[in-house]
DNA sequence: GACACCCTACGACAACTGTAGTAGAGTTGG
DNA sequence: CCAACTCTACTACAGTTGTCGTAGGGTGTC
């Protein structure tokens, strides 16, 4: 009957995003980052973020000190690549190679960029040939 | 004081590729194409779908013979593009690159798939030189 | 001990989204 | 012309997300 139910709306990754950056944060510290980055929020938006954060299993708090201490139970790269899986399912049917060529065609690579690219596709070339005599 | 403003939901999105997909439709012709894929929602729903997403201007409609008809008004490529961008600014701080690079070692490219890569470098690679002798 | 702080719990509210029902205008087959 | 059907407009409602405020429990400082 509703919207989608266990996924993160943009200012609760952020959050999340602060804790992957700066490791275990209480509510204050978390705060204080986002405000630094300009972000203008209020503690108890922050507070709010952190307990659905938690109920929905992204992050743990453990009383410390003071104050709880929250730390991400997920890593970026399983979030980054949940949320990229979702979009290339969405638009492109869930093939990945067209949106990476879309990309590239779009996106103004550096030279460096592609090199690195360039050398990926190399080594899965030759992986392949091993696998593949 | 609110979630996003102007953007998709999941479910818009999928009439909105319906569009895409068969060209300009009436509601009639959107809700069968949508059952046809096994999405069972109804006549009304896709009704309150398309008129949203005229008024969010991501659709237009015109009067024909009997019902409204809806075409797109924006390219799947246009939306693609910005919901890329959206999670590359979220998760990436912009850089595509290490995206690309992540996605394909993630994803299990075909020699087809990677070819055509290699084969897009290449072409990038030459306009290079052309324009940085 | 009283005042000043900091922390958490809980409740609240508006906008957005998914989903659908009902009412009324228009079209059509007998 | 009347019943049946289709189409659109309007309304409604629940769940999610962004955003806080208030109340009440510690701690620390004079």
């Amino acid at each position: 009957m509703a919207p989608r139910e266990g996924d993160l709306g943009t200012a609760e990754l952020e959050v999340l995003k602060t804790l992957w950056d700066e490791g275990p944060c209480t509510v204050r510290q978390v705060l204080n980052h986002l405000h630094e980055q300009g972000r203008q929020v209020a503690y108890t938006t922050v507070l709010t973020f952190l307990s659905r954060l938690e109920q929905k299993q992204f992050v743990k708090s453990d009383k410390s000190d003071q104050a709880y201490v929250y730390r991400p139970l997920v890593s970026r790269q399983k979030v980054t690549t949940s949320r990229l899986r979702a979009v290339i399912e969405q638009l492109y049917d869930g093939a990945a190679a067209p949106m990476v060529l879309q990309l590239m065609r779009e996106e103004n690579f550096s030279v460096d960029e592609i090199a690195a690219l360039q050398n990926l596709i190399d080594q899965l070339d030759s992986k392949r040939k091993h696998t593949n005599p």
